[in-house]
RNA sequence: GCGGAUGUAGCUCAAUGGCAGAGCAUCACACUGUGGCUGUGAGGGUUGUGGGUUCGAAACCCAUCAUCCGCCCCA
């Protein structure tokens, strides 16, 4: 047992029943955003290091990405998020593309951190981007397609919900408490720690960053009102909009989401789980200006999100919303008789796949006690029995596993017979 | 990078210094043309690894590795 080499730290290995619980999520992805009309894209899985670099910062960079040097010297990442690939690959053809651009993707990416609940150093991540407009009914367009996900996969508004914000709206809240334009990433962590820290270590925070009594209340105040948003025109058109796309009632205003100042501009928004175990967020995204300026496009604005599989993963499995797992794509089992009568089971099967069924046939002639347990293993619907019996009248049974019936028919009769059992299954 | 917990059969876990066990799973048989249910039996272990204490260690001590949980961070 030491001497097995073991996964690398924070991969994952996918068996069956994971690899469909990811194929689930792949599918109610693909859904919602080709329901939007969004075309499915994808970017390499490694980059240079200078494409991270120049936008995310070098330490950033050095400390939780898988970085190595090539065997040709140069220094290359295993891309830890998409938007610089994407802000590079619409700048190259930002010429000749048709505006908006509506793209989605879902993919491997690689960050090197501590594992622990709900994240790992391998994950899939689902982007989803328009760009070229720049509206807050762009923006609602977005938060529909993250809703229209969680409503595919069974989750009620009740179980999760989008609380969204505008950076605009709370820039105006600060200045008009007097607090300066370079407190404002200090004052947007003070935010993201709020849920985090006890309130009376917190106000000492606050105090210690610089802030006075005055603003810190004024702070507290802003970060209570949840009717904030009428003081934002962005916002009542957001809101409107997604009453008229029918998905309001998952989403919520809270003054409280910052998602910090890196590059978005207006609208921000994350989904939670509100009853599970998980306090990290299931998505987020926003509005972001000036995406393609590290890469040297012109000027563009674009609105988009991102979700992994980890945390959705999770949160299916506790909700019971997982699909129940089929072990075989196969509903068909042909029995081995014996190896006398091998050879017509593997051409009785080889007659169905013609047909269009999934069929699996015994690879060695073993009892047939064992082949049926098999089946069952396998969740298997239909057993055929192709003994001494029935191949000299030209016959097969017909076994039923679901319900234990079976019949003879003509061979002939086969197709039919177990389609007529797989449509009562 | 920091802190806490846990490593015993394929899996989930017992055994608190004195013979390493149970349930589930696996395999066989009951049942040589039929799965699930039941019964009987069998196989399966360098107790993560290395060292130490002891007459004696799964247990106590040290180191190490791994996993999980949290902090930091979260593009």
């Amino acid at each position: 047992m030491a001497n097995k080499i073991q996964a690398v730290k924070g991969t994952r290995e996918f068996y069956p029943e994971q690899m469909a619980l990811r194929n689930f999520i792949y599918n109610k992805i693909r859904s919602a955003a080709q329901a939007f009309g969004y075309q499915e894209w994808d970017a390499p899985f490694i980059e240079t290091i200078d494409l991270y670099a120049a936008k995310s910062g070098e330490e950033l960079v050095k400390k939780q990405s898988f970085t190595f040097e090539d065997r040709g010297g140069d220094f290359v990442t295993l891309r830890p998020e998409l938007t610089p690939s994407l802000a590079r690959m619409i700048a190259a053809k930002q010429g000749e593309l048709t505006f908006p651009v509506r793209w989605w993707s879902f993919g491997p990416f690689w960050r090197y951190e501590q594992p622990q609940k709900g994240r790992t150093r391998e994950f899939f991540q689902w982007n989803v981007d328009m760009l070229g407009v720049n509206s807050p009914e762009a923006d609602a367009e977005l938060i529909a397609v993250g809703a229209t996900f969680l409503r595919s996969v069974g989750l009620s508004p009740e179980r999760a919900l989008i609380y969204v914000n505008n950076r605009r709206l709370m820039d105006s809240e600060f200045d008009a408490l007097g607090i300066p334009a370079e407190k404002r990433l200090d004052v947007s962590n003070l935010v993201d720690r709020r849920t985090k820290m006890e309130p009376a270590k917190w106000d000492t925070y606050a105090l210690d960053l610089g802030l006075n009594q005055a603003q810190l209340d004024g702070l507290k105040s802003i970060l209570g009102n949840y009717e904030l948003w009428k003081n934002s025109d962005e916002l009542v058109r957001l809101f409107a909009t997604l009453e008229a796309l029918g998905v309001k009632e998952y989403v919520k205003f809270d003054p409280n989401i910052m998602r910090g100042l890196l590059y978005y501009t207006g609208t921000v928004f994350e989904a939670f789980d509100t009853s599970g175990s998980l306090k990290r967020a299931i998505f987020g995204g926003g509005r972001y200006d000036n995406l393609l300026a590290d890469v040297g496009g012109q000027p563009l604005s674009g609105v988009g999100f991102a979700m992994g599989d980890v945390v959705i993963g999770i949160i299916l499995q506790e909700a019971g919303l997982a699909p129940e797992f089929i072990p075989s794509p196969a509903q068909v089992l042909v029995t081995v008789f014996d190896e006398k009568l091998w050879m017509q089971s593997f051409a009785l099967a080889a007659e169905l796949r013609a047909a269009g069924l999934n069929v699996m046939v015994s690879p060695e002639p073993t009892k047939l006690p064992k082949q049926f347990k098999f089946a069952d293993k396998m969740k298997m619907k239909i057993a055929l029995v192709l003994g001494p019996d029935e191949v000299e009248k030209g016959l097969v049974v017909v076994k039923n596993l679901v319900n234990g019936e079976q019949a003879q028919v003509k061979k002939e009769a086969v197709l039919d017979s177990i389609k007529s059992v797989l449509k009562n299954a």
